[in-house]
DNA sequence: CTGAAATTGATAATCAATATCATTATGTAA
DNA sequence: TTACATAATGATATTGATTATCAATTTCAG
C-alpha cells in the first residue's frame, strides 16, 4: 500500500543522504502518513508528543524540513501565518480551498485554470516555474450554521 | 488627479476614527503614494527615514495598518514570509505574476480565470470571499541572462 | 565492541510583528 | 490664545514562529 512506498522513499532519502536512522523519526513518519489532514507543526508535535513524551519541539522541525526534502511532503504557508505540511506522495498537483471558519482544507484541480494561467504567463514572457491557488470561504456545512 | 483623492481617502478615514492628524503619516503616505512598487516594510522604513530621519519603526507598522483600514492598500503575504503593501485605489481586484530572481510583481486579471474558481468552489458548496492567485517563475528579462 | 558522526532535547538566538509606556503633538472648547 | 483631554510617536519590551547552538546520547560501520 501506498504509505509503505512512502516509508521507502524516506528511507531511501536517509541513505542517499548519509543520515541515521532514528527512532523519533519513525514516530513522526508514522504520525504524518496516519494523517491525511494538512498539520500543522503544532499539531504533529502534540500528536508525536503522545507516542513518544520526551520528544522535543525541535526535533519536529527538523524532521519536517527532511520529509519536504526527500519530496513526501510540502509546506504551505497561508494567509493566517502558520505552516502546515500537505503529503506530496500520490498526490497530483491541486490547489485550495480553505474554510476560513473551521480551517477545512480542500485539495481540489482544475485544468482549465491551469491552462489559462499558463497563457497568462506566456503573455508576459513569463517562464512558470510553481503556481499557488487559494480559494477562501465558508464550507458547505459552516455556511449552515 | 489620483493621488489627491487618496490623500481624501485617508483623511475621510482619519475624522471618521476621530483620529489626529500627524506629520509623520503625511510623510509615509506621500511616500506610500509615490511608489506604485509593492513596498516592503522595511523598504518604506527605509525611504520614510530619508524624509524624516527620527522616525520609528513601529510607526510605519501603525501606519501601513491604518493604510489598510482605510481601504487604501491591502497586506500581502507571499511564500518568502515579507510582507508587502500594495495600491488598492483604482486598481480592480488583480492577481500576480512574481519573479523569483528580481522580486518583479506584474498585477494581470483574467475573467476566465475568476469565473472557473467561481465554478469550483461552487462544486463544493463553498461560498468564495476571496482568493489569492501567485504565478511564480522568471520575468522576460531574468530569463534571458 | 569501539569510535566517528548523526540525532536529540533543551535552550538561546533571530526575525517579523505587536504591545507597552512615558513623552510629545494635536485639536477643540472655553 | 490657553488649557486640557486624547491621539501619536519613538524607544523598547514582548510575543510567536522558526532556526541555531551545544552537550549528551544514539546509531552503525569496521
Amino acid at each position: 500500500m501506498a504509505r509503505k512506498r512512502e516509508e521507502e522513499i524516506f528511507a531511501d532519502y536517509v541513505r542517499r543522504k548519509n543520515l541515521k536512522h532514528s527512532v523519533q523519526r519513525d514516530t513522526i513518519l508514522k504520525i504524518f502518513l496516519k494523517s491525511e489532514k494538512h498539520l500543522t507543526v503544532d499539531e504533529l508535535y502534540q500528536l508525536a508528543k503522545k507516542a513518544a513524551p520526551g520528544i522535543g519541539y525541535a526535533t519536529i522541525y527538523r524532521t519536517s524540513k527532511h520529509f519536504c526534502a526527500s519530496g513526501l511532503c510540502r509546506e504551505l504557508k497561508c494567509e493566517d501565518g502558520i505552516t502546515r505540511y500537505e503529503h506530496l506522495y500520490g498526490h497530483s498537483h491541486h490547489d485550495h480551498l480553505i474554510c476560513t471558519k473551521c480551517g477545512k482544507f480542500i485539495e481540489v484541480v482544475d485544468s482549465g485554470i491551469e491552462k489559462l494561467q499558463e497563457e497568462l504567463a506566456r503573455k508576459e514572457g513569463f517562464m512558470l516555474t510553481k503556481h499557488k491557488l487559494e480559494l477562501y470561504g465558508l464550507c458547505k456545512s459552516c455556511r449552515k450554521k
